[in-house]
DNA sequence: TAAAAATACTCCATAGGTATTTTAT
DNA sequence: ATAAAATACCTATGGAGTATTTTTA
């Protein structure tokens, strides 16, 4: 799994839709489905609804999101954290 | 950054070694050092010093460190929740 | 029938490998 | 001198794209 996966799982959930979440990432519809599907297989489990117009998260799928967010804000943390570290005088 | 970097990453800093971690990650010690260095371009900081025999930790290493222990807890929460959801009965 | 996802391909970037060179003790 | 990391190079996998075909409301 890739960190830019979870970001297109979040961008799908939030726009209920593959072809809103692949413009918004600078993407095709075609690579937002594949990339779901490796997170599908990996974790085996569905985590889309697609048997209606609008997508909507699995149960499971909810389970991803809540820790899709957490890992989100600590990657956020980590990149920060290291940066202001690295921009400190002396090093 | 894929979550396989961390694992090496951990595997590095544990075994103090490029070689050793290669080993234990059943892969080789010239693709453990490509993974490190692409972790290091994407944090934009040295994560190991490498300037004795014995590899360590840079601070930035250290900072980093601590999230991927809190990553890789999570994700591995998150693998166990989902698998023991769709174990369930009725689904 | 119209919008969106799935599928079938194509292509290229890069992860992962082998072999060699450099570095540090 | 030796053990380990860096580097050069090669190959193959799979991520990302285009075009087309389902699907469902």
């Amino acid at each position: 799994m890739d960190t830019n996966d979870v970001k297109i799982f979040e961008s799908v959930a939030e726009h209920q839709s593959f072809t809103k979440a692949a413009k918004s990432m600078f993407t095709v519809q075609s690579n937002v489905t594949a990339r779901i599907k490796s997170l599908e297989e990996e974790f085996g489990a569905e985590l889309f609804d697609r048997d209606s117009r609008r997508i909507g998260l699995t149960p499971s799928g909810e389970i991803l999101m809540r820790y899709c967010k957490q890992i989100g804000q600590l990657l956020d943390e980590a990149k920060s954290s290291i940066k202001n570290r690295e921009l400190l005088p002396g090093r």
